[in-house]
DNA sequence: GCCGTTTTCGGCCCGACTGTTTTCAGTCG
């Protein structure tokens, strides 16, 4: 078990307390225990061994029980208990947008509705609207909830399938008869949202053989036979296909299970087209199959160079290639050198004092960190007043006394306010390296006032990256409403970036707008979002959505050094 | 439930908005 599964059950817990009307504090005491134990260092097992887990800040005696059957039982009963008392189907209505837990027990208690669909039919005869404290509105927003739900049910989020792909993969890589796996799938064309894990392994051995294998390996696995494979399970309902083909066949069935539909018909065609057959069992020629030993060569076979798995979204990407004019997309060793832009320090509401950011951002090969605690509005994150800025400021320049390859620049992130300006007033804004500004509050505004409101934060000249432009929460909440199309223009006419931020429930810009965005001229930036040191690795998935999106090492901000990215801040200054 | 001590209880992040009310509970970030 590890970190990620020990924090969700937690989280779960501490979610079931709230349906229960638990005092809140003891709530937030489950909540914060979660992210002590997500934040820890090393392995779940080390923590527990050592007692680090026991002394960290925010397990107690409680919580630490709780992991502990966890991690050696696989049991945990403090949920089952809560699982008894309170219905699941609560569980799934507190997601929708609207609906906290008081106002779930209370629909509980008064309607006695247990499930979404009950919740569903409340709302559209009436008797929700009549309940004391909602009204129409209320039932209006709950029925766009539920559609919502609906629509990403099913869903993870990418960088979830891949952690459980990429262990699925180790298990089986290390089972003899393996002679090679690999995660395949839109997890690994790097999409945002991904419906189940897709492997193929190259083994000689038949699915049931190698399902024994594995089953032996991995005893919590959940194994099943499949049409071409394995069906694996994980218990908290979490799913993977495993296809097992020839070694011989291995290149063909990975292009085939990586997809997309689109770039594997267009591949078709274009085959076709040189008198060749593309399909699942691979290439053929006159009835002849064509051995390829990797997907490079297939491309080859196909007289194409290879296609990056990001790009193969079945746009021009094959002709593209088919007229050597592919781009050489941004890798991550790109910025080394340059900056880890967007972090969040125990200013606001990260986890790690600056100190231990830089650190790793350093040690990462970083030439810079771009700090960007919240600003004063956004007071539930702790956001910096004056005061606390100057004394940032001041800690600041201390450390960065402390490296001579390295700096920390002064960033925030400034809150977009409902009518358009940044947050603080332009004295305090002129005393940041560079300011990203975001939305993060009346999400809600019409299309014309909310663009508006971020054309106008775009006029401020001390703002240098928009952040997460459309506000986007994956699998949570839509984006808001904007005209990104007058936005994107704004960005090249007033110089202003937009970001790619690179948490996983962001990935905002979108990647499908990033290289139309490149081709009108926009400049984007990597952010990671940060929260907390392993929050900084948010950097590899806003590089995927970078690389999805077409972009190439220049078209990003923060790939160049300190200097260079400090002059596209100041020139804005300037004009 | 956790923390921290002023060390075994009292405090724990808070301001703004929304939809409901007609003064405010609930939600959100």
């Amino acid at each position: 078990m590890d970190k990620r599964a020990a924090a969700h059950l937690l989280d779960t817990i501490a979610t079931y307390l709230e349906l229960k009307g638990e005092n809140p504090f003891k709530v937030r005491a489950f909540a914060n225990a979660a992210r002590a134990v997500e934040t820890l260092p090393g392995t779940l097992e080390e923590a527990l061994a050592s007692g680090a887990l026991a002394e960290a800040r925010g397990i107690g005696p409680a919580t630490l029980e709780v992991v502990r059957e966890y991690a050696g039982t696989g049991r945990a009963t403090a949920l089952e208990e809560l699982r008894r008392e309170v219905p699941p189907g609560l569980l799934e209505m507190r997601r929708i947008s609207g609906l906290g837990a008081a106002k779930v027990r209370t629909l509980h208690a008064q309607l006695r509705i247990t499930t979404l669909a009950e919740l569903e039919a409340a709302a559209r005869d009436g008797r929700l609207a009549a309940l004391s404290g909602f009204g129409e509105k209320s039932a209006q927003k709950i029925l766009r909830g539920i559609e919502f739900l609906r629509r990403t049910s099913g869903l993870a989020l990418a960088h979830h399938a891949a952690r459980w792909g990429e262990e699925i993969r180790l298990a089986v890589a290390a089972l003899p008869g393996v002679a090679g796996v690999e995660v395949a799938g839109s997890v690994r064309r790097r999409a945002e949202v991904a419906h189940d894990a897709d492997l193929v392994a190259g083994t000689a051995l038949a699915p049931a053989e190698l399902g024994r294998r594995l089953q032996a390996a991995v005893p919590a696995l959940g194994v099943a036979e499949a049409p071409g494979g394995l069906k694996l399970t994980r218990e908290d309902g979490a799913s993977a296909d495993l296809y097992a083909v020839a070694p011989d066949r291995f290149a063909a069935a990975l292009l085939w299970a990586t997809g997309s539909a689109a770039h594997l018909e267009r591949l078709a065609a274009h085959a076709a087209d040189r008198g060749l057959t593309l399909g699942p069992g691979g290439l053929e020629q006159d009835g002849e199959g064509v051995r390829c030993r990797d997907e490079a060569a297939l491309y080859a076979a196909l007289g194409l160079p290879f296609v990056p798995p990001e790009l193969r979204e079945g746009g021009d990407e094959v002709a593209r290639a088919a007229a050597g004019t592919l781009p050489r997309l941004i890798e991550r060793d790109d910025l080394a050198g340059g900056g880890l832009v967007h972090c969040h320090s125990v200013y606001s509401d990260g986890a790690n004092p600056i100190a231990e950011l830089a650190a790793v951002a350093r040690a990462a090969g970083y030439g810079y960190l771009g700090l960007t605690d919240h600003s004063a509005a956004a007071a539930y994150a702790g956001g910096l007043r004056e005061d606390a800025v100057l004394r940032q400021h001041a800690e600041i320049e201390e450390l960065n006394r402390g490296w001579p390859d390295f700096r920390i620049l002064k960033g925030i992130e400034a809150d977009i306010l409902a009518d358009g300006t940044l947050d603080y007033g332009a004295e305090t804004l002129a005393r940041f390296d560079f300011v990203i500004g975001s939305i993060h509050s009346r999400m809600d505004m019409d299309r014309a006032t909310m663009t508006a409101r971020v054309l106008r934060a775009m006029d401020d000249p001390h703002l240098t990256i928009l952040g997460h432009p459309t506000g986007r929460l994956l699998l949570t909440r839509d984006p808001i409403a904007l005209d990104l199309d007058a936005v994107l223009a704004k960005a090249v006419e007033r110089g202003v970036a937009i970001e790619i931020n690179g948490d996983p429930q962001r990935l905002d810009l979108d990647w499908r707008r990033c290289r139309g965005a490149r081709d009108a001229g926009v400049m984007l930036s990597i952010g990671a979002d940060a929260h907390s040191l392993p929050g900084l690795d948010n950097m590899d998935l806003g590089v995927a959505v970078a690389r999805k999106g077409w972009l190439e090492k220049t078209d990003v901000l923060n790939t160049r050094n300190r200097e260079g990215f400090l002059a596209f801040a100041r020139s804005r200054r300037q004009t």
